[in-house]
DNA sequence: ATATATTTTGCTGTTTTATGCACTATATAT
DNA sequence: ATATATAGTGCATAAAACAGCAAAATATAT
């Protein structure tokens, strides 16, 4: 047996059991005590589980790092995402879409509030299914390999027979004059759905891509009831914006 | 033969059976130990597996470890999933149910097979986003928290106006006299819509399973076509199903 | 086709890693 | 406080990784 397959399953087997001792580890895994007990301390220094006199425990579930170290920009998504949040009712209906701000959103949402949300994103609705009171609604159709999100006739037309209080929505790019826009096509199509399917809609968007454009139109920035960014709603930066009838958040 | 062959072998076995030790490549590729390590010194670099002391270990098997390693009785599932793959065509329409051992099925899909996948698991339509020459289409729905799937009428209404070659399903009891059954209602309704869009229903169940029952039921074996588990199809302990008009494999 | 360059492979000796064992130190329990 | 269990340390052994080299295989040029 390889070591890291050894390690592998003392992490499962701490996961699972919360707790392990070694002396059992070292019989079921068919090697000396010692060599547990040098596994369980790598995965320790490794803070994959906690040594502790004879055994090991769990390290709760505190570290959910390995995703999160990654994002682009997380600082920022994280501060929209709490913006988003605060226009959460309990008993609301909401559609979240695809991205990395959206999918901040879904994992900000406090366990304690009761929500209908909707979704096309596969990310989203995974991480949607760990809030204790959210009902997950997925908008099936074909599935967009690099997206991840529904796309297609099939989602656009289950998205029509829908109406949600909130749409939050991200974009590649947007532009005061030039509005929301996309490289992708497909994509361009379900969020003009989504569009269409909310009460309101909140668009979330870092500062960053602000003044960007792209080929394909998803809608007027006048077609957006809200803009989050994680700005100050009175910087400067947003004063091309306050032309439109749109809140800033 | 060539180096490139050997070495899609190696990922090929590292894929399989998640781990593959130096010593046992060099032997069955009949190469020196020498030639295995400088290959997997290789593929490591081009992140196509994880080079660890003695061998080697798929790249999934430590990220994604949580789910991977404590699937329970896995060698069985991969096996199932095995058979299942000889059941694929080319340009194949096909629906792939939730639950561990469908999803080893969605993971064992060769790369280079075009198919068209309709699932309700959102874990397994992750996994056939990975697959190359798949095209994904997901049967939306209100989605189960435990289970991970599309359940409710909206699932069912959607899977009433599709018609697929194979159905692969799982099942939570199988008895050769009760046929299917599950634990939750909501599943067992899904299961039946599963199976009326399918032409042919393909079971994937290990054989701990058989000989078991609950309380909801999903169908009589003889809506089965084939029937797939780890065992040899003239294993004794499959007698009771021979009285059946269905495929064991 | 032949010669030359390049890559690939297997072998050798050396270095590193993994593991188990013996022994001492420390912690836990009664 | 004493007994028992667990942790830490150093060491021996075996397996594996590595580096260098030469033969073999393959590709490239003439």
């Amino acid at each position: 047996m390889l070591k890291e397959e050894r390690q592998q399953r003392l992490i499962g087997e701490v996961e699972l059991h919360n707790r392990i001792l070694l002396t059992d580890m070292a019989e079921i895994l068919d090697v000396s005590i010692d060599t547990v007990r040098r596994d369980v301390k790598e995965l320790d220094a490794a803070s994959k589980l906690q040594k502790v006199h004879g055994g090991a425990i769990s390290m709760g579930f505190t570290t959910n790092s390995a995703r999160n170290n990654n994002i682009y920009a997380l600082e920022q998504k994280t501060k929209i995402a709490e913006k988003a949040i605060t226009l959460l009712k309990p008993g609301g209906v909401i559609f979240i879409d695809g991205g990395t701000t959206c999918m901040e959103l879904a994992r900000l949402i406090p366990d304690d509030l009761e929500l209908t949300c909707f979704t096309l994103s596969l990310p989203v609705a995974m991480q949607l299914l760990t809030k204790p009171n959210v009902t997950v609604i997925f908008v099936g159709g074909q599935i967009s390999r690099e997206a991840q999100i529904s796309i297609g006739a099939n989602a656009i037309h289950h998205l029509s027979e829908i109406r949600v209080d909130y749409g939050f929505i991200g974009t590649g790019y947007v532009d005061a004059l030039f509005g929301l826009t996309e490289f992708d096509w497909d994509i361009v199509q379900v969020k003009k759905a989504v569009i269409k399917a909310s009460k309101k809609t909140v668009l979330l968007s870092i500062s960053e891509k602000l003044n960007s454009q792209h080929r394909y139109k998803t809608c007027d920035i006048s077609a957006i009831n809200t803009m989050i960014t994680e700005l100050d709603p009175e910087n400067n930066l947003l004063n091309l914006f306050r032309n439109y009838d749109i809140r800033l958040l």
